[in-house]
RNA sequence: GGGCGUUUAGCUCAGUUGGUUAGAGCAUCUGCCUUACAAGCAGAGGGUCUGCGGUUCGAGUCCGUAAACGCCCACCA
């Protein structure tokens, strides 16, 4: 029997131990369809937030409900090594030991950094249980582990093979801090407070000079030319003078090119190939020369004088109160304008000239746009909305740069001696071949997630199994990073897509719709609101709250009112268990009306839910579970029951719907449910056969009678409050029928009498119920008041109705069942305002 | 500059291919300790569905347009 009080903490103590031993969560228990999700495998860097909750617990739900109705259910679990941002939480343990992480060997850092993940990766087995994810951990992997990193080196060899992959210099995103390259999925463009730095660039052999506006003075010291665009009529006589670069005094040519914007600054832009993406291609177009100023670190280098060795934003500062002080300042403009930030270590990025490795993107994107125009193949967002993000970021697509120089990676898969290259699975066997130092963006792994988790490349039976996999849930702010590349890598090596849907959530914000941040310090950690309202709560709050690929603002309040919605359903089960202890069978015999009604109330929910479930949208599962139980079963039908709590037929009405109820919960709350259908089965809820829609527990005619009933009683307590009657009231029934169920429904506790008295009666009716009701006071002002509000809405409804029915557009335009139902009002309301009438 | 989303009760959000009087939770008001649950029960009030125009017998829903807020992309000397 359950406690009085329902506490998730005892309830959600030892389940989710007792599923995992006796292997509940394991795929291939049966011989079912497979359906198959693959985790988002979160980085080993730190905890799981509110998101990690909220998208984990959408893939339990479609898992243990698909499990359920007896698919071969796999949920693949697995972490990721998370690159740069593993590698910088690394880096900073060890400089709080005091100790320099790079003057370590790569072996030893690689052995403090496994420890590091171990130790992570506990920590995320420990909330995976709390928040009771059925994951099969037979099948758990890392993207580090052996098989991924053998799928990673032969998806690098493919393409390298296929000249999909090459090595270039190429003007890349570099990180100073993490000293690393970036791709540009991973550059995040901020507004930040700068300035246009106007310089004076004196020509040569002349007092004249060119305006020049910068926003990053520091870089001038690589200046090889000045630009003008050839068709501006102010500066096109300069194209071919020279200007001395201040300070510097090195002479460099005013060139023609179109990409100086006469309508931006002053219309003459200085070009400085190595530290700028489009004064790179200038570069390139007109030959110029090539020079460096700044250092890895983002210090300066040799080639800034004085400034060797200065910060680089340090050296801004410097040399422009140089500039000043010696007349090139001319002045200073302040802006807003946005910067990109790597997305790790949020330091501003430098564009930087580097030898890196590149995917070519363009055959690979096109693959997947084309691939997304066949209904039948496409891989299917839910919301369909989001498609165009992945097809929008394909069509703009840039040359992937995936080598990082970092240690936590793959390492790529090219040895190098002297000039020659190699690339392959394993080293060359000749001496004298060095492994490219670098390490793959943590993304290239994570794109063959759905395969390469599954033993691809090898046909293993796993992989021929769930493979495509079903589903993958994911936010919308990580399709760029990973969808899309998931869905070319899939494409290019299993000709499939990854996944035949996507759903899409959205971010969770705090209350006031801001993103959570550890600088706002508005996050809130999963494990305290599963410690004061258990995980059930958490999950139920989380996964029916919005719709699909919307973001959701968390509010306590809300977690508190699903809380709130299992005690009901705790002390439901309560009442239903402590009467039904000596039920032995059941019987579905002579059925009261109340029980056709709740039997036939449980069939229509179960087909709605069920569709609705198939789906995935969960909030609608959620306010039609919530509403048939708190309304249909504990208002209505356990008041019901309560007169025939011997019957052995209300027992096994009480115990049907329940067990029912727990079924279709349990995906959305395993805890809670699980534990009170421990008193009702043998069987473990978490393998139970979902409701399944049965014509023959439908009872229209029961359910018709029974909802005239509940809604005669409805209107009897209404206007027994309106009239402010209290105990003290007289009865007299003045149709014929069986008021039993009534009696005891409304506590009549007035007499009932035997004739109709004359005055000082309100009659109640409700189809064939009709009862006079004898108060000890007046009609109050009010209640003539409200009488005479309702016979004028009547009026106005009728007046509506009979213009409606007046239209022959209508009447012959619109439905049957609709011109019928519209005529059967009409008659209703009119005989409803008869009788107000006539009293 | 291009694209997307949001705008519905005091607050947070639902609202399916257009079809009863637009719903829920929380909050508010009234009355109840009715023995599963007072974290409850029985009732009540509260909406120009952002504005304007159109299509339609009928629009919260479809189309056009304007506004506010938010997001993504591009540019940013």
């Amino acid at each position: 029997m359950l406690d009085k009080k329902y506490n998730p903490k005892e309830v959600e103590e030892n389940a989710y131990e007792t599923w995992k031993e006796k292997g509940y969560f394991a795929s291939g228990r049966n011989n079912g369809k497979p359906f198959c999700i693959v985790i988002p495998p979160p980085n080993v860097t730190g905890k799981l937030h509110l998101g990690h909750a909220w998208n984990t617990s959408i893939q339990d739900i479609m898992i243990r409900y698909k499990r359920m109705q007896g698919f071969d259910a796999l949920w693949v679990p697995g972490m990721d090594h998370a690159g740069i941002a593993t590698q910088a939480k690394v880096d900073k343990k060890l400089r709080e030991e005091g100790i320099d992480p790079r003057s370590m060997k790569r072996e030893e850092w690689l052995k403090v950094a496994w420890e590091w993940k171990e130790e992570y990766a506990l920590n995320i087995h420990n909330q995976w249980a709390k928040l009771g994810l059925s994951l099969d951990y037979n099948k758990e992997r890392f993207t580090l582990d052996e098989g991924l990193s053998k799928a990673v080196r032969t998806v690098f060899v493919h393409l390298y093979e296929e000249g999909l992959i090459y090595r270039g210099e190429r003007m890349i995103n570099w990180d100073p801090m993490a000293k690393t390259a970036l791709s540009n999925e991973e550059v995040i463009y901020k507004d930040v407070e700068g300035a246009f730095y106007h310089i004076k660039y004196p020509l040569v052999d002349s007092d004249e000079y060119l305006d020049i506006a910068t926003t990053r003075p520091e870089t001038m010291f690589g200046d090889t030319a000045v630009a003008v665009n050839p068709e501006d009529e102010r500066y096109k006589k300069y194209i071919g003078k020279k200007v001395i670069l201040p300070l510097v005094n090195r002479e460099i040519p005013v060139i023609g090119d179109e990409h100086a914007d006469p309508e931006k600054g002053t219309g003459v832009v200085k070009i400085t190939p190595c530290h700028d993406p489009n004064d790179y291609e200038v570069g390139l177009r007109h030959n110029l020369e090539k020079i460096v100023v700044i250092n890895p670190d983002g210090t300066m280098n040799e080639n800034a004088l004085h400034y060797q060795g200065l910060d680089r934003f340090e050296a801004r500062e410097k040399l422009v109160k140089e500039l000043d002080e010696k007349g090139y300042l001319l002045k200073v403009e302040k802006i807003i304008h946005s910067v990109g930030h790597s997305e790790r270590t949020d330091v501003m990025v430098e564009p930087y000239l580097s030898k890196q490795w590149f995917v070519k993107m363009r055959p690979l994107a096109d693959k997947v746009l084309n691939n997304q125009k066949n209904k039948d193949t496409k891989v299917k967002f839910l919301p369909a909305r989001y498609e165009k993000i992945m097809n929008h970021w394909m069509e703009i697509t840039y040359d992937w740069c995936i080598s990082r120089q970092l240690w936590w990676g793959h390492q790529i898969p090219a040895w190098y001696k002297g000039d020659q290259i190699y690339v392959g699975m394993e080293a060359p066997k000749e001496e004298g071949w060095v492994q490219d130092e670098d390490v793959l963006d943590t993304w290239f792994s994570s794109a063959l997630w759905p395969f390469s988790t599954l033993g691809w490349p090898d046909e293993t039976a796993d992989y021929q199994k769930y493979y495509p996999t079903s589903v993958l849930v994911t936010g919308y702010d990580i399709i760029p990073f990973w969808v899309n590349r998931m869905t070319f890598q899939g494409l290019h090596f299993t000709h499939q897509r990854p996944f035949e849907y996507c759903y899409i959530h959205g971010l969770i914000r705090d209350k006031m719709g801001r993103k959570m941040s550890k600088s706002l310090g508005n996050g809130v950690d999963p494990m305290d609101v599963i410690e004061e309202y258990g995980a059930d709560a958490l999950r139920y709050y989380l996964t029916t709250s919005t719709a699909p690929g919307t973001d959701l603002r968390y509010d306590e309040e809300k977690v508190r009112a699903a809380w709130n919605f299992i005690n009901k359903i705790w002390n439901a089960s309560r009442f239903v268990l402590m009467n039904i202890e000596d039920l032995q069978e059941e019987k579905f015999e002579d059925l009261s009306i109340s029980d056709q009604w709740i039997l036939t109330r449980l069939e229509e929910t179960i087909k709605v839910v069920t569709r609705y479930m198939d789906k995935y949208e969960f909030q609608n599962v959620g306010s039609i579970l919530y509403k048939f139980i708190w309304e249909d079963f504990c208002d209505q039908y356990i008041e019901m029951a309560k007169f025939s709590l011997e019957s052995v037929t209300t027992k096994s009405v009480l115990k049907k719907v329940l067990g029912d109820i727990l079924k279709m919960l349990h995906p959305f709350m395993p805890f809670v449910t699980e534990e009170i259908f421990k008193n009702i089965s043998e069987t473990p809820l978490i393998i139970s056969e979902y409701p399944k829609y049965e014509k023959n527990f439908l009872f229209p005619d029961g359910e018709k009678e029974c909802n005239a009933l509940i809604e005669f009683v409805r209107i009897f307590r209404n206007r027994k409050a309106e009239l402010q009657i209290g105990k003290e009231y007289k009865i007299y029934i003045s149709k014929p029928n069986d008021y039993r169920l009534i009696s005891k429904l409304l506590k009549w506790e007035g007499k009932e009498i035997e004739e109709q008295l004359s005055d000082n009666y309100t009659i109640v009716e409700y189809q064939d119920y009709q009862v006079y009701l004898y108060n000890e006071h007046k009609e109050t002002l009010e209640e003539k008041e409200k009488k005479q509000k309702n016979m004028e809405a009547l009026k106005k409804s009728i007046e509506k109705r009979e213009n409606l029915l007046r239209n022959q557009n209508f009447v012959q335009k619109a439905p049957e069942n609709l011109v019928n139902e519209e005529k059967r009002k009409l008659l209703e309301e009119k005989e409803m305002l008869k009788k107000y009438q006539a009293e």
